[in-house]
DNA sequence: ACCTAAACATGATTTTTATCAACTTATATG
DNA sequence: CATATAAGTTGATAAAAATCATGTTTAGGT
């Protein structure tokens, strides 16, 4: 959590540059990047960019959490990824010329460095370990939604919840799952209701307990076996 | 439909080039294509690679149809894309040096060029338009898998059953859709059964025809519609 | 600390979709 | 061209999940 807004990050000693696509770089390169970065403070629910939209640049997590989701007809959200520290944001978008196919919005107060189109476009041009990188992460995320889409289509909601609260407990570390309901259903693929009910099974069952919002995972093993079957 | 087994293509006139990611080859990148590729033909339903095995390549295909998948807990496939001729497959495992997440097999007689990994890798390496087109394209995919996604969550087969016909129109171009009930089904992610009602209320509606396995789309207008809604 | 809007929760009910079983029709191969 | 086998079809039923209505709790702004 930022101690006050618009906290100043240095890329040299930045611990989620270190889990970022930026790991690779040299001391020349992370200058580079210290100088054409910069630092914003996020407060929660605050969009970085919206569907539709041209792309300016990407965005460095340093610190908090981001909802990447598309619009379905009705307007409702499906969530498609949820970002943590060390990721970047919004590059997908950089390499097509169009328009944001989804949003991206803080889930909690978030320090987030910016990095324009051109600087970033630059970046990539003249990092070839960079670019090596980028490819390898575009083609992981695509294996990555093959199973979403899978799970989706062939779990049941009790299933996909299972295996969701793993990940969440993955991405909160040592903290409790902080999602609201309704984000947590429009991730899994559910009604509100639907998820809600599932959740009060999982605590009758002793897989989580919840502290009202807060949710805190009680028998991560039990949960993945359930995911699994 | 190949003539006969193991046609022989020139990528120097090979019309599907021109719709593939090498559209921008120059004369000597063509040359250097052609030397390096190999032509194979391929029957129905034979695979091209299967989900856990090593990429030895990427596979570009001159003629015919291919349905990538994955499997699900109990085996039951999961249809992720349809690839037509022009599209090159299996190049996302290319850059992560992992093994495949999902399969690939095609849907009717194929001809099928290979290109082996160090060859392909070389050409990206050198040529700085193919790269920028392969990051466009895995961007892109992304982008079409987040609405995969959100559909699949979102909407009802019904409406899905519309929207993959009208995206079958368009991939079997002037031909009639030829997939079994089964492939359909696991592309639009329900039960075979489920999927052979909503199509024969679809056939009562006027809005398809079937002759035997194959199915003519009468009413493309109406299914964008339904699918919209 | 209060207050209001948003988030959470639960019950009743309907709708959608899956599953199981049985039967028919097509298609590919000897 | 026969025929076995795979694919397609239908009906009955069950299960899963959505929807609607309504009440309760919680969190954020002043």
């Amino acid at each position: 959590m930022p101690e006050k807004n618009h906290k100043h990050i240095t890329c040299q000693n930045c611990v989620s540059r270190e889990k970022s696509l930026f790991d690779t770089f040299c001391t020349t390169d992370v200058g580079r990047l210290n100088k054409i970065k910069s630092c914003s403070y996020f407060k929660k629910n605050q969009p970085l960019f919206i569907e539709g939209s041209l792309p300016r640049g990407v965005y460095c997590l340093n610190q908090g959490k981001v909802k990447i989701f598309a619009r379905g007809e009705e307007g409702k959200e499906q969530i498609i990824h949820l970002a943590s520290s060390g990721e970047i944001v919004g590059f997908r978008a950089m390499f097509s010329g169009e328009t944001y196919k989804v949003s991206a919005t803080t889930l909690e107060e978030s320090n987030i460095c910016f990095i324009s189109k051109n600087d970033f476009l630059d970046l990539v041009d003249t990092n070839p370990t960079l670019r090596k990188g980028i490819m390898q992460e575009l083609s992981r995320e695509l294996a990555e939604r093959a199973t979403f889409i899978t799970n989706l289509a062939q779990k049941s909601v009790r299933e996909r919840l299972a295996s969701a609260l793993v990940l969440l407990d993955d991405i909160y570390e040592n903290e409790m799952v902080n999602l609201t309901r309704e984000d947590l259903a429009n991730f899994i693929g559910t009604a509100t209701e639907t998820l809600i009910r599932l959740l009060k099974d999982f605590k009758e069952e002793n897989l989580v307990k919840t502290h009202a919002r807060q949710i805190e995972i009680l028998d991560r093993e039990r949960l993945l076996y359930i995911a699994g079957a």
